[in-house]
DNA sequence: TTACGTGCAAATAATTTGCAGTCCC
DNA sequence: GGGACTGCAAATTATTTGCACGTAA
């Protein structure tokens, strides 16, 4: 996991406050809409060519406040914004982030895959009903005992989703 | 299934003792090697026929230790066991078995569906290496504070998932 | 220029579904 | 006998890939 710089140089690209459709957890304020050149840094500092079609899609992950997507969602998101990019593309770029460190995937249901712009340790709601991916932000809730790992092997990461429905 | 040996070197971690395929339901301990009437009395008790392929799966399924299977790996046991059923069926019984409650579904990666036989709340080990699900007996690792859950929504369930990869 | 990136369409992979034939009660 | 069940193949869905063309360094 090679995270701390990325962490850092990512911090002031998010907007840790906005849409949250539930708890959403207050923190500083993001820089006004995540500028152009900010998107640019990141991708250059990852190795990645600040085409068009990435400054596009990192300014509608990392400038929004969107945090989990799947792939047809921010190519949606795309075309709306008038920034007509493949879904190829945008699956690429994804995976390509991905790999960077700079998003991470979680898997809910077998079938969508989504893209969580939240790349420290944290778990995650699941709204049954809406399909929606939340995080928690209770960091209370973080591993308090890791289990006993057998021998030759070592934690990668704990993925925890906790699967809500609305009560009727 | 190249795994004799993680099966050895994990084989403390699971709930052997614990071995009822048919909890739930029936609950009464599982008599030598999950004879046919106790499949049948299974697939009754939900509701669904007991017809050859669903007994034969029913058996592969309860009836060994194996726990943690994708619909592919139930469909070359089967056909392995010279009970020839089709892909669909495994599919849809799996499915069957699920709706009912005596199957649980766990997704780790967004490609392959696992289905556990042991329905009881429990986690998971994922082997990143060998893509193998094995579960977390410690009790301890279970919920130790659940985190706040939002207003109109209630808890569905909690799947954890440490996944785990060989040292170097 | 030149390797990297993009779009499109075709290719995969996992799972579901339509429907004709089969089996259980 | 009649509805539940099965198998096969075709259909879906989500994602990847091959390849000709465009573009950043």
């Amino acid at each position: 996991m090679p995270d701390v710089e990325i962490e850092n140089s990512l911090k002031v690209l998010r907007d840790d406050d906005s849409d949250l459709p539930i708890g959403g957890h207050g923190r500083q304020a993001a820089l006004t809409g995540c500028p152009w050149h900010d998107v640019n840094e990141m991708l250059q500092s990852v190795g990645l060519r600040p085409t068009r079609q990435r400054m596009a899609l990192g300014w509608l992950l990392f400038g929004k406040g969107a945090r989990h997507l799947t792939a047809e969602m921010l190519y949606e998101e795309a075309t709306n914004a008038k920034v007509p990019v493949s879904l190829a593309t945008v699956y690429n770029t994804l995976n390509q982030l991905t790999d960077a460190g700079l998003l991470r995937q979680v898997s809910v249901d077998g079938t969508k895959t989504y893209f969580d712009t939240n790349v420290t340790a944290h778990h995650h709601f699941y709204l049954e009903n809406s399909h929606e991916l939340v995080d928690i932000h209770d960091p209370h809730l973080m591993l308090q005992k890791m289990p006993e790992v057998p021998e030759g092997y070592e934690v990668s990461r704990v993925d925890m989703v906790v699967r809500l429905r609305k009560k009727r």
